[in-house]
DNA sequence: GATTGATCATGT
DNA sequence: ACATGATCAATC
């Protein structure tokens, strides 16, 4: 990482350093990102779907790599682009983590890895459309966040109903249909990729691996309010 | 047009 | 193998 981008930043020392940084990065175009790091830009992200997060990832001094853990762990800081529209609307659903699915029905709302994962969070909206080439998507201005009340109960709603369902052994029942705000969906290689369950008599079953998302909605709701209140 | 299920690259 | 970063593309 460090090693290939002699220009990219340390870890920033503070949360007030880390957003400092991100709205220095704020209107500048991802090719222009990339060329100050040495790093090429896709062609489009077809192949390279995790290009603009790890970019970003780099511009900001991240430490985690792809290790488990917050992007900022000394910070407790999660970092995720967010995909936006002209009208800053976001495009795509976010991944959150993966299911531990023997793990996941003994865990409550306040012991879970979602919530962890959301106590803090640092949004970098990038223009996210397809027509517009990589290089020239722009950077947006960062939103340090952490659920507000209501935006907790949401979550927590949708997540008792999840994790109580895999907890019934019903993991299978599962459909990103399901939970308004917080999803249940593949996150594995392809569709064929197995790893252990159990069912509902505790008989082991091998089932498709699948993480927690939030859906685009949700986070449209968490632009909306938390930008309109910091104007 | 929005969404779900499938998929891709890289690093530990 | 599995976790990180997500977007693609078939389907509703």
């Amino acid at each position: 990482m460090a090693s290939v981008s002699p220009f990219a930043p340390s870890a920033p020392a503070s949360e007030v350093e880390l957003v400092a940084r991100a709205r220095t990065l704020a209107g500048l175009r991802l090719g222009e990102l990339a060329a100050r790091l040495g790093r090429p830009v896709p062609p489009d992200l077809r192949r390279a779907k995790g290009f603009v997060g790890q970019l970003v990832e780099l511009g900001l001094g991240a430490t985690a790599g792809s290790r488990a853990g917050p992007d900022f762990a000394h910070l407790g800081i999660e970092l995720k682009t967010l995909p936006v529209d002209a009208s800053g609307r976001p495009v795509e659903s976010t991944f959150v983590c993966t299911i531990s699915l023997p793990d996941v029905g003994d865990l409550e709302w306040e012991n879970s890895p979602v919530r962890a994962k959301l106590a803090r969070v640092l949004f970098v909206p990038v223009e996210g459309e397809r027509e517009r080439p990589v290089g020239e998507r722009r950077l947006g201005a960062p939103l340090v966040w952490s659920p507000n009340v209501e935006e907790e109960r949401d979550l927590k709603f949708d997540w008792d109903e999840l994790a109580g369902r895999i907890g019934r052994g019903d993991v299978e029942s599962i459909t990103g249909h399901l939970g308004r705000y917080l999803q249940v969906r593949p996150k594995a290689a392809d569709s064929h990729a197995r790893r252990r369950a159990f069912d509902g008599d505790g008989v082991a079953f091998a089932a498709l691996p699948r993480g927690f998302y939030l859906r685009a909605v949700f986070t449209a709701r968490i632009v909306r309010t938390h930008y309109a209140l910091a104007r």
